[in-house]
RNA sequence: CGGAGCGUAGCGCAGCUUGGUAGCGCACACCCUUGGGGUGGGUGGGGUCGGUGGUUCAAAUCCACUCGCUCCGACCA
């Protein structure tokens, strides 16, 4: 491509609207345009790029027999309404209606859609397993879209949905799958690490993320440095680290007047205490009935492990009506003494001497509260959010929890979907079963954003050369020496004819604007011919990734650069 | 939806408190200059000040409403 055939246009300055590295370099460096609040074109750049990506998925998806077709986007209500998730997915997805007034919803996922074309073509064991993927745009009418194309209401999206007779089959797709991600994410060149998962909207019984560590992740991910356990906070399951010193003789329980104070922070400064000598106390409703949620007060309650320990997703903090008619207390004086209601508490409060808590009773809390002295003993679960320094269920060494993009999640769903949209077939006895099923999503843009977060310095993004818009910049310094120009226009040339994707800047600009804008857009390698060194017959190839240059004949550079790209590309 | 902030030229911003001819830098066009890290100089074009309504002799500036965008939270195949 001749960079004035083509279209870069880059930006010196940090877009406004852009807080993260990946998003503010897709702007600057030319790679996206924001059209409205979650929506974005893929400018040329960022569409090779993203082909880049679906290439090396499809490759690795075909190497495990899964085959690609592509559904539709626009689909009518009702099949949502067969599968249960029409309400279930709420405001999350997209609804409209044509001009005869049928209702319509634009695709944030197709497990409906997949599992009706199984339902009315696979009739028999002989025809599984199968393992379909497409890779299509998905619609999410995100409250709050962010990041770019981290979180976008319109995104790319390689989703597969595999067909098993039965459960082992079913775990071996899953585990193939699982691995293919691995490799697909490699050659991305992400490091990207596969957490146990909760399941959310999709039910079924078990999942994996793939999350790309990154500072800005929207993702909590607690990951044991004895064991390698990694599950994402939301289920990672924990032993709260113990906050008690030396042994205290139980003392006196007694009310003590705190007027106004309410929050732990502002009651640990009164009491010239620390948080974990507390026991807060949140009245929840859980299926319509108040229940008292105990933790520590360094501790934070992770309302997901709550639904789970509750066995139920209707769960949700308590109006102040609720909690004053449950504790006789306005919200703030809730504690564990004498109430009467459910308790469920959290590992945490297990062996807190003398702690401080609420007395149920307006601007007063309780000090040297004991259990099971003070108060019976509650039902206890793990529903605390999981903090660096909590210890492994596994091993018992040390949890640490980092931030993560989510790039991937790969789920067993069991027979669900398969049942409710009677996708069975009749196996060898003649007998009717339904199939047994995975899916497994891959965010595509949002991979490429993940990328650039995790390979990018202060002049702009740095690519993995299987993942580069153009393996090569060919840049010739100076426009005004014809001879020079006209070898590099040949090394271009040379180039293409070996297969190698370049770039020639062959723009009437400085030389400090072409080197800038090389290094933004983020091209692995530079072919430079600056008027000295060229006078002399040589040309300096440069890497973007380290700065390494090397001096080499011109009539050599090509063959020698071509060596360079795909020794890169030969890594996995 | 709760909290915070921002909308002035393509981009980044100043001007608003205290109302009085709309500015700066970058980018863009042309000329000269320069040619190894956003070269220097000159000339020029480009703005319903997000929108609507109000106050006023006069509104980018004050008031009300509204739309859009961003961040924190809630939410999240």
């Amino acid at each position: 491509m001749r960079y004035t055939n083509g279209f870069f246009p880059t930006l010196k300055e940090i877009p406004q609207e852009a807080e993260i590295a990946s998003h503010q370099l897709m702007i600057r460096a030319g790679y996206i345009q924001k059209l409205s609040s979650g929506l974005y074109t893929y400018l040329p750049l960022g569409l090779r790029v993203i082909q880049k990506v679906q290439n090396i998925i499809r490759e690795e998806l075909g190497r495990c027999g899964a085959i690609e077709l592509l559904m539709p986007i626009l689909q009518p209500r009702e099949i949502w309404e067969r599968s249960g998730r029409y309400t279930l997915m709420g405001e999350l997805m997209m609804k409209c209606k044509n001009r005869e007034q049928k209702e319509f919803i634009l695709a944030p996922t197709h497990e409906e859609i997949v599992t009706d074309i199984v339902s009315r073509r696979v009739n028999s064991y002989k025809q599984l397993p199968l393992n379909f993927y497409q890779i299509q745009t998905k619609f999410r009418d995100e409250l709050r879209p962010r990041f770019g194309v981290v979180r976008a209401k319109e995104f790319i999206m390689k989703d597969g949905y595999s067909f098993d007779a039965d459960q082992e089959g079913a775990d071996k797709t899953y585990l193939d799958m699982y691995k293919a991600y691995e490799r697909i994410f490699k050659r991305c060149g992400l490091k990207a690490v596969p957490v146990r998962a909760d399941t959310g909207v999709m039910g079924g019984n078990e999942s994996h993320e793939f999350m790309v560590l990154a500072a800005s992740g929207e993702d909590g991910i607690a990951i044991c440095k004895g064991c390698g356990y990694a599950a994402n906070t939301e289920l990672a399951e924990r032993i709260p680290a113990s906050r008690e010193g030396g042994k205290e003789m139980p003392g006196a329980m007694s009310e003590v007047h705190t007027p106004e104070l309410r929050s732990v922070d502002e009651l640990a400064a009164f009491f010239k205490t620390d948080p974990h000598k507390f026991i807060k106390t949140m009245i929840y409703t859980a299926g319509g009935d108040p229940v008292a949620v105990l933790c520590r007060g360094d501790v934070d309650i992770n309302e997901v492990k709550l639904k789970r320990a509750l066995n139920t997703q209707d769960v949700a903090l308590a109006d102040p009506v609720t909690i004053e008619r449950a504790t006789g207390a306005p919200v703030g004086f809730a504690g564990p003494v004498g109430l009467k209601i459910r308790m469920i508490a959290d590992l945490s409060i297990h062996g807190i001497t003398n702690a401080v808590t609420g007395a149920n009773k307006k601007d007063t809390h309780v000090v040297n509260v004991n259990m099971p002295r003070d108060f019976k003993a509650p039902e206890f679960a793990d529903i605390g959010v999981v903090k660096a320094g909590d210890e492994c269920v596994k091993c018992q060494g040390t949890l640490d929890v980092q931030r993560g993009v989510e790039v991937g999640q790969v789920f067993k769903l069991g027979t669900k979907y398969s049942i409710t949209l009677d996708a069975t077939y009749l196996d060898k006895n003649g007998e009717k079963k339904p199939a047994v099923m995975g899916c497994y999503g891959i965010g595509v843009s949002r991979t490429v954003a993940a990328i650039i977060e995790q390979n990018n310095d202060e002049n702009g993004i740095v690519w993995p050369m299987a993942i580069a818009p153009y393996e090569v910049a060919v840049l010739p310094i100076s426009m005004k020496d014809e001879a020079l120009v006209s070898a590099a226009m040949g090394l271009y040339n040379a180039l293409q004819k070996l297969g190698i994707e370049a770039v020639i800047d062959d723009r009437e600009e400085s030389a400090g604007i072409k080197f800038k804008d090389a290094d933004l857009i983020g091209f692995p390698v530079k072919v430079i011919l600056g008027p000295k060194s060229f006078k002399e017959g040589n040309v300096e190839i440069k890497m973007r990734k380290d700065g390494k240059s090397t001096i080499v004949p011109c009539e050599e550079a090509a063959l020698k650069v071509r060596d360079l790209v795909n020794q890169e590309k030969l890594y996995v």
